[in-house]
DNA sequence: CAGGATCCTGGAGGATACTG
DNA sequence: CAGTATCCTCCAGGATCCTG
């Protein structure tokens, strides 16, 4: 069938569905607070020691996010005061996966990506 | 040496200058730019008719981040009027792998995202 | 054709104060 | 402790007009 064929591993579409996906859930805070996640369960005030220049509305919103996308449970302890624990799912740690290899994929080619921009800068 | 050792494939620090890098070449436009830089090198308007909703003013600024990280080449024609191909860089394919993962992971998941999403909406 | 220059606005996100 | 509720600022990015 002569269908315009792509490579082999067929790269689907960017929709703007996918895109608004990985805007939430790549966003400037979710990284951290993935990554924060997968060390281990944490409470709401354990989030914002281990990254401090989060503010807690922030913090508050890019949880319900990556809650409602299926990426952390919330799960609430009935002690006095409330005590609320954050974990990560198993949906969560293959996006996990995934912004690990981002991370290898910047750590691999800074070095490039700042000779590029030495190149750049110093033109004119 | 017993330094704190992390898994087998020790995932690298999320520093400022990693999401920062991040942040300039997962953009918005700069997906859909590289993706269709990747099937043949364009022109200006070009890419414009390619990403219908860009405006000039954000194509612009699009291309120039990516140029100044070594993403795309931008190649001077001196014709009459002047022409100007963009075309990606081998920095800029292994890029594009990557967003293709980040495709595949959304289009994997998407039906989870969305159950989880219908599931975190219909309490309360 | 490939932009540069301006003006303008929405909405993300910080600071601060309060509460069950 | 784990949030809500407000207020406010700031700037990315759209719309528009102009040019080598």
């Amino acid at each position: 069938m002569p269908e315009t064929s792509r490579s082999v591993a067929d790269p689907p579409q960017l929709t703007a569905e996918h895109r608004e996906l990985l805007d939430e859930v790549l966003d400037k805070w979710s990284l951290q607070v993935l990554d924060t996640l997968c060390e281990r369960t944490s409470r709401f005030n354990e989030l914002r020691r281990a990254i401090p220049a989060v503010t807690q509305k922030s913090l508050t919103a890019t949880l319900r996010r990556l809650e409602r996308n299926g990426m952390v449970e919330r799960v609430i302890v009935r002690t006095r005061p409330i005590a609320v624990e954050y974990r990560i799912t198993p949906l969560g740690t293959t996006l996990q996966e995934l912004i690990d290899a981002l991370l290898r994929w910047t750590t691999a080619n800074m070095p490039r990506v700042q000779r590029a921009r030495a190149h750049f800068d110093e033109e004119t």
